[in-house]
DNA sequence: TTGTATGCGTTATCAA
DNA sequence: TTGATAACGCATACAA
């Protein structure tokens, strides 16, 4: 493997300007083309790895995400990398599966790998970044909100809950019930937030049993359902606060039989949707665009921009939800 | 952030001896001890970076997949992480997007990041490995397998084809076509193969049009179908060598409305089908097994061992093809 | 067994 | 502007 000091001696310059010639520091004319071609011809590109023990971090985003399998979040990814590729960062994506303590633990490895900047979709309510931020590293939070002073980029979620639910009101639905994620999700907390406020807007009524709290996934929601169903007024609705617990709402209806005749609004898309569900309304997102926008943002901290942390919240454009296929 | 050599001023020791002490090498139990309480005491962990330059590589394993979106890929993600979790190495997951060029670039991106190993899903015939080999990286091919003498680990995808097929023609198909992957594709090529396989074992022809090669995505599929059902003798049944494709399928036969008069079937799992299709059958796949295994052979090159490259081909054990959902 | 001294490949500092 | 040299933090050959 070719190393700076063979450039520099096959260059006829010392290894210190061919340091400068790599990161576009100012360097004679002629001696820079030499470089570049000998860098060339002898296929030469700088140890990463070296690099970042000078330059105290490496080319390289952490992405932490609360579940890999869920088409939203590899959505995000694909936004952040298409991003990062461009201006040469590879991502990390990690695995916090939801879980306060592994989602701590891959903060460190972070921090201990020296990587340039993160993204988390927060499960603790309050991440451990402050050593990651004293160091300079960008930290930016997506889709779920923390309180800490710190880059955020999140949807209008309460907004979300409001419209989804109000589908559901025009459809001519009166017992409307919410299926949401887990307490700990502020994206959970604020959509229940604005079904209920859509439910009150109507001047209609949702007994406490209505709201239910479980993990973003199709389990959850799909066990869920069977509880709801059972009760003694049961709801002729609902609202399924993300694509997970959407697909474990169809499922269960669709296992009962009942799917004619129970409407349901999912906050975001559908995942594979095969076959035509006529009862189903949606309010798309764009989980993509979260991902972009963030790495971005990273990308902004890491050139230098010195600006208070920002809250970017992204208002859907779509006037009205739009049908699942 | 302390460093090793605060450690050793704190226990009195040099900094030689707190790099043994914490690689495990002989110390003396006293002044292991010591430097133990002192690494707790300032909450000190080595600085990977450095570490990497030492050990000339990193405690990252990279993982190439053609399409990070695709569910199949992310349950092999799940399993690589899982296991290499424990084992103390983080994994890079770099999209492809099956382009040849692309990967090229994220080999380059492991061999320049040192990362420790390498597991490609490749889109390449014959991936550019060479260099990573030479330093000893562990490189290990899934689910398509390619000429060169690595490790690999794939399933009898021939066989797949057959079962699929056959799934079919038991339930009285007799004109079965078979939509597959890119024919860089080991797995669609050979999947093609069991399904002409199949059809031959049963003494069933097949016209060269209903053998039809597209992107291992919904997309693909989706469009082919609607060339197959326009030919002059249209099939009854079609074959969808992968998940995506078998969603692409559906799609097309709901679409039209066909979708009671068709049969299909799947190699893999459908991934979140919301309702009930009552013709489609599916042989079901492990992919997390999938990685499991490719990352316990990378592991396993890494803590020593010196055998020739293996080639390790899951047979699902499941007799027969189960229903979807 | 321990410490000293050196090297990993790059970038920052400083003097020329 | 350039080059020599000193870090960056760790791991190992060698000497003690």
């Amino acid at each position: 493997m070719a190393r700076m000091i063979d450039v520099a001696r096959e260059a006829g310059v010392s290894a210190a300007t061919v340091s400068r010639v790599l990161n576009g520091k100012p360097v004679r004319q002629d001696l820079a083309e030499a470089v570049h071609r000998v860098v060339q011809e002898l296929g030469y590109s700088p140890d990463r790895t070296a690099r970042s023990l000078r330059r105290r971090h490496s080319a390289v985003l952490a992405l932490i995400l609360p579940d890999i399998e869920n088409p939203f979040f590899t959505a995000v990814a694909r936004g952040v990398e298409d991003i990062a590729e461009q201006a040469g960062y590879s991502v990390v994506i990690c695995n916090s599966d939801d879980l306060p303590d592994k989602e701590s633990r891959y903060i460190q490895v972070a921090e201990l790998e020296n990587m340039a900047g993160l993204i988390i979709a927060p499960t603790n309510s309050e991440p451990s970044i402050d050593r990651l931020i004293a160091k300079g590293r960008p930290v930016v939070m997506i889709d779920r909100t923390v309180k800490q002073n710190v880059d955020q980029v999140t949807f209008d979620n309460v907004d979300l809950g409001f419209r989804a639910t109000q589908a559901l009101i025009e459809r001519g639905c009166r017992r409307i019930a919410c299926v949401t994620g887990p307490v700990s999700a502020s994206t959970a907390r604020d959509r229940a937030t604005g079904w209920r406020a859509a439910i009150a807007d109507a001047g209609l009524d949702a007994p406490p049993d209505y709201l239910t709290h479980q993990s973003f996934r199709v389990e959850g929601a799909h066990q869920v359902i069977a509880q709801l169903l059972d009760l003694a007024a049961p709801p002729d609705a609902v609202v399924a606060a993300n694509n997970l617990s959407g697909v474990g709402v169809l499922k269960a209806i669709t296992e009962r039989g009942i799917e004619n005749d129970f409407c349901v609004s999912v906050i975001g898309d559908l995942p594979f949707v095969t076959t035509l569900l006529p009862k189903v309304t949606n309010v798309p997102l764009n989980p993509r665009g979260l991902g972009v926008i963030a790495a971005r943002m990273v990308l902004e901290r890491l050139t230098g921009l010195d600006l208070p942390p920002r809250l970017v919240v992204l208002r859907e454009t779509a006037s009205s939800p739009t049908r699942a296929l």
